[in-house]
RNA sequence: GCGCCCGUAGCUCAACCGGAUAGAGCAACGGCCUUCUAAGCCGUAGGUUACAGGUUCGAGUCCUGUCGGGCGCGCCA
């Protein structure tokens, strides 16, 4: 269908830092003269919407207007697409629109928005692609958050993955985003960990004993056990055979027995101090594990803290007071039912104890507290069925539960040979990060993390991730980067003079250089957007279509003989391009290699 | 049983809060290295978007139901 075209003036050349949205204002001028003219009837609080085309035949941006607000208009879709057309105002970014199809507007960029845009990249540097959508709105990511009772595994790799590209993505679009790991270092758990060291710490001391089944035995355990030997001699030995004596023989309270004889044992300074050196070492543990994986966070936040505080008997008090809370079988219970979940829930047990949840409840609303706009946790999906509550309980102390915001990591189901990988924390038969950061490397597994929707179903196959060739999507894009810095040195071998701020980049008039311009203008889009729908999965994807770009370019046209002035303003849009996949690699925690 | 997440090419996954002809990568087949890194490029083939209805100018996307998969439903953490 031929379109109607539109010509504007071109009279300045705007460094746009996201085109689309000087592209939206655009549209929104066009509204408001046509509000003006009598033509739409009142100022529409219809959002304006413009998204990339998917064809350059449709230009560079499409916008859908028309047809939403053509019976408003009392006009035909495409009848309003010409009158908009013909009202927008003139700009340097645009060269012309078009109505096509059943009422498309189709926008297209101006040859000089293309011309500046690798001069733009060149001095923004690492800043391109960032901008202020987020307007500077403090949010936390909460993400991993893992019991700190063993190493982590490939299925804590995904979320750490996901939560550390989602808070960089977050920074790019201007949000002032802080990183946080809760550490669940209180409660039974921590006690069978502290247990099973002192246990291995016995044995060590020259004891015999039936190691019990159901306490920790990794590795790990031991390591710890020894340092305790090693620091502190005999000094916490004790008789094991009265220890064991008369246990009972189901596992938990078999377990709890032993926990509170180690406590009589060694009192609660005694128990308190191999408690705080599991804690601590396991806690370094996972700190050094995600720093190697290009994971840091800005704050650790100790549970324990939240209890010895008195946050967590204030925030029990503090919902007391709303009056949504009532004593039944000696227990404190939550009417969390009052606000959407499935039933009420405990939050000070029959014994006195708090459960896991008033923590939880203590925990977030401190979030909220600490001034945060929005508050993202993300969880993997088994707990999925704490959200309602956690939520329910920040609506009965007056928060707004939207501010939380709880995205769920589902498993990755590992394959090794063809086959599934079964896992089990207790058993030991799980892959931990660390042996896939060894095996795999941190960049791919980076990468093959960052692209999956999180929500989405995961099969990790080991052995891809582990190969080392191209069938692994990430070398495809860091050898892109490789390539470039390539021809960067035979540049300086050759001794050829390049001064890329000279460049004419008129000249560059090839449709793959087209091509690989549109894609470079478009980054700043991808970045708000991954950053709006917490999806950085989508800066991967953009990656591999610029390496693309890039590929096809590079076998299609020389740089480095071409004629002097065609030369050096390839090389121009090609360190560009090495620009931004930097950066674009930089967002998902992977490195941008010089060589490959 | 109830609730949440999902179902797209042989496989693994995209598809910009409903848009134009549903796209990549593997795997398959056929081409491209005396020239800047072949970890690359180009081409061919591959689909009733699980199924059935509904909403509207328009549905992979929203609603209802069915089937299939994952997870969750403790005064555990």
């Amino acid at each position: 269908m031929p379109g109607h075209r539109i010509d504007f003036p071109l009279y300045r050349t705007p460094g746009s830092p996201v085109m689309r949205n000087e592209v939206c204002q655009l549209l929104r001028d066009a509204l408001v003269s046509l509000v003006d003219e009598g033509v739409l009837p009142d100022a529409p609080d219809t959002e304006v919407r413009v998204e990339r085309s998917r064809g350059r035949e449709h230009g560079d941006f499409a916008s859908n207007l028309a047809m939403v607000l053509a019976k408003r208009a009392g006009l035909k879709p495409r009848e309003l697409a010409e009158k908009i057309c013909a009202a927008l105002p003139a700009s340097g970014l645009l060269s012309r629109a078009e109505v096509a199809g059943p009422g498309f507007i189709n926008l297209f960029l101006s040859p000089a928005s293309y011309h500046v845009l690798p001069g733009e990249i060149r001095s923004r540097g690492a800043a391109y692609g960032t901008s202020d959508a987020g307007a500077g709105r403090k949010v936390m990511v909460e993400f991993v958050s893992a019991n700190p009772t063993g190493p982590l595994h490939v299925g804590h790799g995904r979320g750490a993955a996901y939560g550390d590209a989602l808070a960089r993505v977050l920074r790019a679009a201007g949000y002032d985003a802080l990183s946080e790991y809760y550490i669940n270092d209180a409660g039974r758990q921590m006690d069978i960990l502290a247990l099973s060291v002192w246990l291995r710490y016995l044995e060590l001391c020259g004891e015999t004993l039936p190691f019990p089944r159901s306490a920790y035995q990794g590795d790990y355990i031991f390591d710890i056990a020894a340092t305790l030997h090693r620091e502190h001699a005999a000094q916490y030995q004790a008789d094991a055979e009265a220890l064991f004596a008369e246990l009972p023989e189901e596992d938990n309270p078999m377990l709890d027995t032993l926990i509170s004889r180690a406590r009589a044992v060694l009192g609660d300074d005694g128990f308190g101090r191999i408690h705080g050196l599991a804690r601590d070492t396991l806690v370094e543990d996972i700190r050094l594990d995600l720093e190697r994986f290009g994971v840091s966070y800005q704050t650790w936040y100790s549970e324990q803290s939240l209890i010895d505080s008195g946050a967590v008997g204030r925030a029990i008090e503090a919902l007391k007071e709303t009056g949504f809370v009532y004593e039944h079988d000696r227990a404190w219970w939550f009417r969390s039912s009052d606000f959407g979940d499935e039933k009420d829930r405990v939050v000070l047990r029959a014994n006195g104890n708090h459960t896991y949840f008033a923590t939880d409840i203590a925990y977030h609303r401190d979030k909220i507290l600490r001034g945060f706009a929005q508050v993202i946790n993300i969880w993997g999906a088994d707990h999925h069925g704490y959200i309602q509550r956690v939520k329910a309980s920040m609506s009965a102390l007056g928060l707004n539960q939207d501010d939380l915001s709880v995205l769920l990591v589902q498993f990755a189901v590992l394959y090794r040979g063809g086959e599934k990988v079964s896992m089990s924390t207790r058993s030991g038969e799980f892959v931990t990060l660390r042996e896939l950061r060894e095996e795999v490397g941190r960049d791919a597994a980076r990468f093959f993390y960052a692209l999956r929707k999180p929500d989405q179903h995961m099969d990790f196959d080991l052995d891809l991730a582990k190969s080392q060739s191209s069938d692994n999507p990430v070398y495809y894009v860091q050898y892109a980067h490789a390539r470039i810095c390539s021809v960067f040195r035979q540049l300086a071998e050759k001794d050829i003079d390049a001064d890329l701020a000279a460049a004419d980049h008129s000249l560059l008039t090839e449709p793959r250089e087209a091509d690989l311009l549109q894609k470079l203008s478009r980054y700043p889009e991808v970045v708000e957007s991954a950053a709006r729908a917490y999806e950085p999965h989508q800066v991967a994807y953009y990656l591999r279509e610029l390496a693309n770009d890039f590929h096809t370019y590079y076998n299609a046209h020389p740089f480095l003989a071409a004629q002097a002035e065609l030369r050096l303003a390839r090389l121009s849009l090609i360190d560009a391009t090495r620009q931004v996949i930097a950066n674009a690699l930089d967002l998902l925690g992977v490195t941008a290699p010089e060589r490959m």
